[in-house]
DNA sequence: GAATCGTGGTT
DNA sequence: TAACCAAGATT
């Protein structure tokens, strides 16, 4: 692309942005700790969704020390239904660095932000050009699909080489515009007007100019290379009421969905076409459960939750348990499931919502 | 470098 | 409906 080309975008991209610019709470005067804390949050996250939780992120905690301070189940909890729970877990590991061993003070150069947990090439750049001012172009979905289709560039987004390739692109398209005001113009632009599906072309500033729009190969960009396959998994979850009442929940620990969560006691099989009593003689049946001392109660119809890489489909089956007196490491009693103060996957939650725990077994 | 990590909106 | 994708990062 030649250099005139550049210019004529980012002139035009910033004539739009003036007037059009969407207003974020944590613009205007740049707090680095809530800059950080807004992008984190907006990871793979649209700006409607993730809103609502960074508010409730600077009441329940203003300052990054505040953060620091605050328990893991705690935090786990405020983050709970925006998935990708490695962020929030990251989120407390950068907190407590930021405050223990950086004086309270976030790094104010790229290089220093990156080295942060959770904090990657986008969101190192969209820092250090928001909160200190750094010539830093930053790179996420928006820019790719801006950059591809105002060039016609059908080179792979994904994968390394793509990543370079388009990060050397929309610095050429940066040049010295200040970085800040550019990188919140493209990524607005990019979110309102060179839309993924029903682009609004007609009345954009750049169609003169943009190559795909030239030879019709707009939805056609941005170009990947890879698409992702999915599995299904069948779980079986175990909600075991004892003599008092209370549900028992555990912390899921391994390098899998979910990691750090709450959930019941889980059985997983290759089918929800099971009943209790088939769990009951499988190997995964817990043996502190002795068969004795349950009654079995209700079973739940399939519910069914996407993730990006999985389609789980969970049955609940409801369980009187006449528990012993010890109760087995690693769980906990919930009173009312409903209100608990663990964090829970949205599965688990919309069971309990269903409002099938207050119902007799 | 490829695969994986959630959830909700949109088409 | 199922696929795509959203202010990506990590292993």
């Amino acid at each position: 692309m030649p250099q005139t080309d550049w210019l004529f975008f980012r002139t035009a991209l910033l004539d739009w942005y003036e007037p059009e610019r969407r207003p974020m709470p944590w613009k205007g005067e740049p707090d680095p700790y809530r800059v950080w804390l807004s992008e984190i949050i907006l990871q793979q996250t649209r700006v409607a969704q993730g809103l609502p939780y960074f508010e409730r992120f600077v009441a329940a905690y203003p300052t990054v020390t505040d953060l620091a301070g605050a328990d893991d189940d705690a935090v786990l909890k405020l983050w709970e239904g925006l998935g990708y729970y490695s962020r929030a877990r990251n989120l407390l590991r950068a907190a407590r660095t930021v405050a223990n061993d950086l004086d309270g003070h976030f790094p104010d150069t790229y290089t220093g932000l990156k080295a942060l947990p959770g904090v990657g090439p986008y969101t190192a750049a969209a820092i250090a050009s928001f909160a200190f001012g750094r010539q830093v172009a930053v790179l996420d979905g928006n820019v790719y699909r801006v950059i591809a289709r105002f060039a016609g560039d059908e080179a792979p987004t994904d994968g390394s080489s793509g990543r370079k390739h388009f990060q050397q692109a929309v610095d050429q398209a940066m040049g010295d515009t200040h970085a800040a005001d550019f990188n919140q113009a493209i990524m607005d632009f990019g979110a309102l007007v060179c839309t993924p599906r029903n682009a609004a072309c007609p009345s954009c500033p750049l169609a003169k100019q943009c190559k795909a729009r030239a030879k019709g190969t707009v939805y056609d960009l941005p170009v990947k290379k890879k698409s992702i396959t999915k599995r299904s998994r069948y779980f079986h979850y175990l909600v075991i009421k004892d003599t008092k009442g209370s549900f028992l929940l555990q912390q899921r620990t391994t390098k899998d969905i979910w990691q750090s969560l709450y959930e019941f006691p889980l059985i997983e099989a290759d089918t929800t076409d099971l009943r209790l009593r088939q769990l009951m003689e499988s190997e995964a049946w817990p043996t502190w459960l002795e068969p004795n001392r349950i009654t079995e109660g209700k079973r739940s119809l399939v519910y069914r939750q996407q993730l990006s890489h999985q389609t789980i489909l969970a049955v609940f089956h409801q369980i009187e348990w006449r528990a012993p007196t010890k109760l087995p490491d690693r769980f906990v009693r919930i009173d009312r499931a409903a209100h608990s103060a663990y964090a829970l996957p949205r599965v688990i939650n919309r069971y309990l919502e269903d409002g099938t725990l207050t119902l007799d077994l």
